[in-house]
DNA sequence: GTCTATAAAGCGATAGAC
DNA sequence: GTCTATCGCTTTATAGAC
């Protein structure tokens, strides 16, 4: 019979699948080890650290993520507006349209922050950044664009709280609209 | 040597925040004997249904604050505008300035929405509708209103995820203030 | 790279003395 | 109402065969 051989890249997605429904503590490796379909030892092959060096990875992973789709276009589209107008559509594309959960939001709650609060801090810092940046380019002077920057991550955390809480998707959605219709 | 006897009410407060700090999962007994000074003869004594039942209390206690406090004063303070307000005032105070988290939208990220989801549910519910209720006796048309009162509760839930991601409660204030200017 | 077996520690919960 | 001792289970992590 033909074996499946991961590559740890692989695993990486399924791992932050587990971690955003569990959360780090509740992230087991018996949990990890079914939703991955590898033993403990192809996991720890992988991932030496455990599942410290799990979260780690996941947490790279995500902020690679948005760096290239959401932060970018932000910094480098010619047209400032084009570039938000892109940001807003890859952040509802990301998050299923309310049906997913940010995973660094949720360590930012938890006690994970002790652990991952300098990834946490960065992620969020370099949304505001690129985001303020980008609606300086697109006309506003720096007070109010830092402001609005602030306002929109924000709001895009907070509409996938409500969202989740209320198991209405749309309640994010809305929150989307809202934020990029205030931003025009 | 004299003993100290404690109440069950005496030791929601401090349940609230190690569930608070360690989520659902991550409050082991270990860390709740130890938040409490009380030995697990005690807690179970108090709360026989285990971490489940105290889980359950904390959140009771919860939507009772906030149903007196904050969505009372909404739904019937005269003057709609005040009434609002004082719910700001409240909120800010609770979650001391942004330096206290929400257990209930930790919850709602979390996979704790699945056992307590009905609680969760029924506190961002209750919160939506009070706060649409004071808007539209304060001038505002239905529509505006369930929309602006969605956005409030989202914007203080995603301030909070801010706040406590970038180290900055001050994050949380601000936004508040924006919220607050909106509603005038 | 994958698997099974296993170790050592921590977990939630219970029992029973005081 | 409080405490200590203990049960049975799950946890993370490791070892070693394949």
């Amino acid at each position: 019979m033909a074996k499946l051989i991961a590559e740890r890249a692989d695993v990486i997605p399924q791992l932050a699948e587990i971690f955003r429904t569990y959360g780090f503590e509740g992230a087991s490796l018996a949990r990890i080890t079914e939703g991955t379909k590898l033993g403990k030892g192809s996991i720890y092959h992988f991932f030496p650290g455990g599942k410290e060096e799990m979260a780690a990875a996941v947490l790279s992973e995500i902020d690679g993520w948005f760096s290239v789709n959401a932060f970018l276009p932000l910094r480098e589209e010619a047209l400032a507006a084009q570039g938000i107008s892109r940001m807003f559509d890859e952040v509802q594309r990301y998050f299923l349209s309310g049906r997913k959960v940010c995973l660094v939001g949720v360590f930012a709650l938890g006690n994970e922050r002790d652990r991952f609060g300098a990834a946490v801090k960065a992620y969020f810092k370099e949304w505001v950044e690129a985001l303020t940046a980008a609606l300086v380019r697109n006309g506003r002077d720096a007070a109010s664009a830092t402001d609005l920057a602030e306002e929109v991550v924000a709001g895009i955390q907070g509409g996938l709280v409500l969202a989740r809480a209320l198991n209405q998707p749309k309640v994010f959605v809305r929150m989307l609209d809202r934020l990029k219709l205030r931003c025009a």
